[in-house]
RNA sequence: GCCGACAUAGCUCAGCGGUAGAGCAACUGAUUCGUAAUCAGUAGGUCCCCGGUUCAAAUCCGGGUGUCGGCACCA
């Protein structure tokens, strides 16, 4: 006799056991028409599942956020079953909703191309068409087992092999197709609809292990209707535009090419706007508390055997030796990190516990041997720049220093743009240098310092460097990817391996720990993804040109010149467009090299002694004297941290 | 590194066995025109590299390199 217990708080009474398809009808044909699954006591469930007990029942319709899931699961399903229609022989392994659409790994010998594609959404809205329900079935492990193989479909079996004993083996079936799964899904193909798309083909191994055979995977978007469906395809457009690659070409920030793979070349604006963060930056770190110091480029493989990178990290390393015969058989590495340097300067003399912590800060240049499918535009390179500091502290300051350094970084990151970033802890690796005890000391510290900081994260098991436990600060690109930036490390391990240590309070010596800590991570990645922020359209204090001064008429340019020379001395970075072309086209060009502001004189002006502010690509304007405009841009072109303190002045980057 | 795709003028792209083309940009000239592309002309290419097939290769085949999309990697 289950009482059912509906979301506005009414409860139903049924005289036996009843599937959610009869609960449904009983409320009301509209809802018996529009329920695609429900939730029984919070748990997604097929329609068709009978409820036994009492519970709390909602129903899933395609409006409701849930329902996105089950379309893009069920529309996996379907293109199972196309492929496995039109391309006989191939295996089916597995198909998981994800963010935006669904993917399904195949085994096949034959990759397929997009070529496929136009074939197999047409056999998909066959399949849809067609309505077949899905039925759920289940089956004891071993016949599971023996089903599977004896249809050739050999990872199903494997995959029913190692799930736990105690999970019950659940089939579904559309018409004549059958497929091992967990389940829920929605009452039949014909709840996937037609708004889907099969979008790219890609190579994955078999369950995320490069051992493994490699399948080939079909990814897919799925949504409720056409309308999310093409502002979808519209969004990915949209982010299209946003590439860091394509903004950096047509703004002429920088380029990469063959022969330094993995390295950019910064060009004038894009070393300007490097220069402007940088220069913000180093502002950042002197005030909080950091000493900026210089280390080599090149260090002998003595100091990367002790330090453990040696061991733990060379294919990664840049190697290089001489030729000259007494020094042929040293071999100096590239510097793929900053840290042992920075050990190197703290071993420098005897430290006292008074000078702890130790902040020291480095803009250092690293080298890593990325592999080559790894690269992706100046987000991922072989050659960058972190905004890296070491900071060198007794136990009890891990938590204060994490808290300040936390409070730091919201603050740049704010500066900067960015108000969401998540945090993401990563635990000890397989492959990692230092004891057990000195691991669980360094997660533990790192814990008790974020509950401290009040920064919440998200475990990433595993994924820790190998002398210490991370904290991850993850921002998003345009495309939606998300690229590790900030980092904060605890370090056991390398003050051990290389001999740091200073003189405690009690007179005794003993070791510092090492916090690695970076907010930008590196110049490349975060400019990479300000430009994406931005999409090139920088706030004044960052734009690369940050004023376009432009004539109407050849009369105006005397006075053109004379207003972008004091715009200059006012500190803001302008150029000069005095090009015999009309002023529509010099609107249109600046719009598109994104340049901010538009200062525009005609020959009305260059009488008057004004200027028309223009900000782009906006079309209101405002005449203001010459005077004042410079004092108006050049306020607003103070840099956030020195917003309040004697406007006028900017420092040149 | 693995799977797949791609590589033609500065950029975006067409050409896909018969000796290279467009638009934009560049350059020259005319125009001096007040806020989203003025007109005309000129110039511009080892068709990524190396081999092969062919009377003939940008085009077909093989091998490299790079880029792009995933996967793996990201200390």
């Amino acid at each position: 006799m289950p009482a059912i217990t509906l979301p506005d708080g009414t409860v139903r009474r049924f005289d036996g056991p009843v599937t959610g398809t009869t609960v449904a009808a009983a409320i009301g044909p509209g809802l018996a028409k529009a329920a695609l699954a429900m939730q029984v006591d919070g748990r997604l469930r097929d329609l068709s599942a009978e409820i036994v007990d009492d519970a709390a029942v909602r129903f899933i319709t395609r409006r409701d956020p849930e329902a996105l899931e089950l379309i893009r699961h069920d529309a996996a399903h379907v293109l199972a079953e196309a492929v496995q229609a039109l391309f006989p022989g191939t295996q089916v392994t597995i198909g998981p909703p994800i963010e935006n659409g669904f993917y399904y790994d195949f085994a096949r010998n034959e990759p397929f191309t997009p070529d496929d594609f136009p074939a197999i959404e047409a056999k998909m809205r066959e399949i849809v068409q067609r309505d077949a329900p899905f039925v759920r079935s289940t089956m004891p492990r071993e016949d599971a087992i023996a089903f599977f193989q004896a249809r050739g479909e050999k990872y199903k079996a494997q995959l029913i092999q190692d799930l736990p004993d105690t999970e019950e083996i659940s089939l579904y079936s559309q018409g004549d197709w059958i497929d091992l799964c967990r389940g829920p899904h929605m009452r039949g193909t014909g709840d996937v609809g037609t708004a889907f798309k099969l979008m790219k083909v890609a190579g994955a191994y078999w369950r995320g292990d490069h051992r493994n055979a490699m399948l080939s995977r079909i990814y897919g978007t799925a949504w409720r209707d056409q309308k999310e469906l093409d502002a979808y395809l519209h969004q990915l457009e949209e982010a299209e535009r946003r590439d860091h690659r394509r903004i950096g070409r047509e703004m002429g920030l920088f380029h990469l090419q063959e022969e330094a793979v993995g390295s950019v070349f910064w060009h004038p604006r894009g070393w300007t706007l490097y220069r402007t963060v940088e220069a913000y930056m180093r502002r950042r770190l002197d005030a909080a508390g950091y000493q900026e110091v210089r280390t080599p480029q090149l260090l002998d493989r003595k100091l990367w055997e002790a330090s453990g990178h040696w061991e733990n990290y060379r294919p990664h390393m840049f190697l290089t030796h001489v030729e000259d015969e007494s020094d042929k058989d040293r071999v100096l590495a590239v510097k793929p990190m900053n840290c042992p340097c920075h050990v190197q300067i703290f071993n420098h003399g005897l430290r006292s516990y008074r000078e702890l912590p130790m902040r020291m800060a480095e803009f250092g240049a690293c080298h890593r041997y990325e592999p080559s499918g790894a690269l992706h535009g100046i987000m991922r390179v072989r050659a960058f720049t972190q905004d890296d500091a070491h900071i060198f502290c007794e136990e009890h300051q891990i938590a204060p220093e994490t808290a300040r350094f936390v409070a730091l970084l919201a603050e740049v990151y704010r500066d900067l743009g960015f108000a969401d970033f998540h945090v993401k802890f990563s635990d000890r690796p397989e492959k990692r240098a230092g004891t057990e005890e000195s691991w669980d000391k360094a997660e533990a510290g790192l814990k008790e310092a974020c509950r401290l900081a009040g920064v919440d994260y998200e475990l990433n098991p595993g994924e820790g460097a190998f002398y210490g436990p991370k904290l991850e600060f993850v921002l998003r690109d345009a495309i939606g990817r998300d690229w590790q930036c900030g980092t904060l490390q605890v370090d056991y391990v390398l003050p051990e391996r290389l001999g740091a240590e200073y003189v405690a309070e009690d007179g005794t010596r003993r070791r510092p720990v090492m916090l690695h800590r970076a907010i930008l991570g590196s110049f490349e990645r975060f400019l990479g993804i300000l430009i994406e922020e931005y999409a090139g359209r920088f706030p004044l204090w960052l734009a690369p040109v940050q004023v376009v001064v432009a004539s109407i008429v050849d009369d105006a340019a005397p006075f053109a010149e004379e207003a972008a020379a004091a715009l200059r001395a006012a500190g803001l970075r302008v150029e000069l467009d005095l090009r015999n072309e009309k002023i529509n086209r010099k609107v249109v060009d600046h719009i598109e090299s994104r340049v901010p502001v538009l200062a525009v004189v005609g020959r009305r002006e260059a009488e008057a002694r004004t200027l028309v502010l223009r900000r782009l690509p906006g079309r209101e304007q405002e005449t203001l004297p010459l005077a004042e405009a410079v004092a108006r841009l050049a306020a607003e072109a103070v840099p956030p941290d020195l917003a309040g303190s004697a406007p006028g002045r900017v420092a040149a980057g």
